[in-house]
DNA sequence: CCGGCTGGATAGTACTACTATCCAATCATT
DNA sequence: AATGATTGGATAGTAGTACTATCCAGCCGG
């Protein structure tokens, strides 16, 4: 198919299109003559990918080619797709390794972590997303005990192993990349159901009748 | 306390807090003279907050100015603390009326929702992020029934009853707006532990050794 | 052979969250 | 009283992100 057909099937306009080729999320057309390029299912598919990791995953342009490049490299192994997508989302965070509180909320996520004897990188960018976070809630006021982080280390737990288990040994590229916005996705989802169970459970502790 | 020591407690630039002031995330300093201003703890506190909602909970400022002034209304109760902050949150998310996979997706929430006997009011802004994570999840190729919800519903109800354990009748204002901030905080940790529980139970599944 | 579509390049836009500068007033210090 | 730094308030500028618009030949289908 044409670019215009890509466009009206997709339902970005051309010039997005052209502009996420030109940023490398998706890869050119096959090109026939100077002016021609074909594309393909794969392509729509694609942007599909793309659209869910932008609009509903709220990942950037950036973000977005880091996952797509780290996951097209070969080297990289089914065992560590997930960990290899949460290095490509990144931190956006950067931390001082100075402050005091800093150092404490990073050696409460290690020390956390070790307990649960979760397998993780010492570099996830998720530990820093953690301490980030308990720092910030030290600030606040409040102090947030390992046992305190339990609940929610089990609940990530469950999920998780939930949905790994949709994953297979001959589970291919491109469907892994599918799984993993999945899995974006499906972060939203967490959160969503987590501000509307805490609507419920206030207005059901408090509210009227 | 003056601007520049307030600048220096909150490790914030005096420009950053005058931005703040414009825009009405923080109530101006008590005026002594034509050039001079006294700010005190409430202030710090208050940058406490809007750092933690800036920087972790990556809200924007037009947010966090809807959520303080939300909260700041006498006439919103304790029970709707929560149902007022996610609908100054809010969606960010347009959602077409005329696409059907929308409308089903609005459907298939309601029902979940219904099911789960959760009292949400029906503008809840989180319902319209719920519908397009399910709109993007169908496009992506999965199909997700209320069945696969369920762990996610059961975990964030979970974890919402024990956040609202912590409110009692006489919660002030102040008191309120902390815990709201500290529950925005606590989203983050609940995707960077989830993102950790991936990578753990991925290496588990098709790990070396 | 001609009008509309195309690839490719370049430039411009809208928005967000700051950041910088300027000014006159005023305070602390000399 | 003079002076130098600080302040509130106003205005303007910046950097980054994600597009969006325009332009220009070249080509294809009619």
């Amino acid at each position: 198919m044409r670019i215009s057909e890509l466009s009206e099937r997709s339902g970005l306009p051309v010039q997005t299109i052209k502009f996420y080729i030109r940023e490398g999320l998706l890869p050119k057309g096959t090109a026939s003559a100077a002016t021609r390029a074909e594309y393909d299912e794969t392509h729509l598919e694609r942007l599909r990918l793309i659209r869910a990791l932008r609009e509903v995953g709220d990942l950037s342009v950036a973000a977005i080619r880091r996952i797509i490049t780290a996951l097209e490299d070969p080297g990289v192994g089914l065992h560590d797709l997930f960990g290899a997508a949460a290095y490509a989302i990144g931190p956006r965070v950067d931390a001082p390794d100075d402050d005091p509180d800093w150092r404490a909320a990073r050696e409460q996520v290690d020390a956390l972590l070790e307990e649960l004897g979760w397998r993780v990188t010492g570099q996830a960018p998720a530990r820093t997303v953690l301490a980030q976070a308990l720092v910030a809630l030290r600030r606040l006021g409040f102090t947030p005990s390992p046992a305190a982080l339990r609940p929610y280390a089990e609940a990530a737990a469950a999920l998780a192993e939930h949905e790994t288990g949709l994953l297979r040994e001959d589970t291919t590229r491109a469907q892994a990349l599918r799984m993993l916005a999945a899995s974006v996705v499906y972060d939203q989802v967490l959160v969503a159901l987590h501000r509307l169970a805490q609507e419920d459970a206030s207005a059901r502790r408090f509210g009227p009748g």
